[in-house]
DNA sequence: TCCACATGGTTGGATGTCCAAGTATAGTCC
DNA sequence: GGACTATACTTGGACATCCAACCATGTGGA
């Protein structure tokens, strides 16, 4: 699964696709493919360097979120809306942060359906640490040069924000 | 979780990330999250399409691929060495997709370790449905234009080349 | 006040992905 | 020819994601 290909398979599959009759699809098609793709290689080099902190990225994520509020507490619901993942998901890694005893549950104090996530001291220590070793092994050098990186942020803030992830900023 | 944000989450964050001292990494640390959060978005939309045909991405791509080969059959180690995926993935798929009447199972001719997924008429049926699906309702607009497109395409064909997944083009 | 509807969180189920390990078959080299 | 190594596929396990359904609590209007 690990040895390079002699060929770019997406740019033979968007061939295809010319070939095909979807002249007008084959290059977003390409361009979609090409994402599908970059993701899975950027989470595969991200999840090798949090493994030694027993972490994977979407704990990683809601450990992050929860270092960067102001008390270091967020009710779940917060966290799955600006995490931009379903709820349950948020419940998973809520249960598998607080076995490892990185977060608390605590009651809201007024709203009773609600519960905060609250960081613990470890917990806030192992973000802390995670992320120096992301921006040190992944972040400095991604393999984006400098154009890349913005043009990429630019082009990707403008599909979310159409595909309605957040209003006009 | 599909209210729209009031505000852009990854420009918020790389904005913590720059207050936090990682300037030089807060851009790529955007880039790569916007990467995510994009193949998220695309995939919900691609599954949308392709729920009423009762068929995955993944499940779709492996079709697809067969339907691209002369004699529509492939072993499944070269199917999951073009789809880049582990080859246990490829292993549920072919589960799946048989279990549908979409694939077969074949021995290869010569060498008895190998086996070939061969694609039945319903499966080559099935598969262009789906492309013609996907080609209308997703890859006609995508919500990238078409500078975007070819940006995208370069960009992460490099990135993709760089990170091993196939030779010099 | 009370009922209808909205919101917050969890449980259970289906899928996909990867890794580790195990079995079977091929190929290589002495 | 026989042992060693490489390749092909499967099984079992750990995770993450989504959806549907369910229970508890809040809110708002008649």
């Amino acid at each position: 699964m690990d040895q390079p290909l002699p060929r770019d398979p997406i740019a033979d599959a968007q061939r295809n696709w010319e070939r095909r009759g979807w002249e007008a699809q084959a290059a977003p098609m390409a361009a979609v493919t090409a994402i599908m793709r970059t993701q899975q290689l950027l989470m595969l080099r991200i999840e090798g360097v949090l493994k030694p902190f027993a972490l994977t990225f979407s704990r990683y994520e809601l450990l992050t979120l929860l270092a960067f509020t102001r008390r270091g507490e967020l009710p779940m619901s917060r966290a799955s809306s600006l995490l931009q993942v379903h709820p349950t998901s948020v419940t998973n890694a809520v249960d598998r942060l607080q076995a490892a005893g990185l977060v608390d549950r605590t009651p809201h104090p007024v709203d009773r359906r609600t519960t905060l996530i609250r960081l613990t001291s470890d917990g806030r220590d192992l973000a802390r640490r995670a992320t120096e070793a992301l921006n040190r092994e992944v972040f400095t050098d991604t393999g984006f040069d400098t154009d890349d990186v913005d043009a990429l942020i630019r082009i990707l803030a403008r599909f979310r924000q159409q595909a309605g992830d957040f209003a006009v900023d």
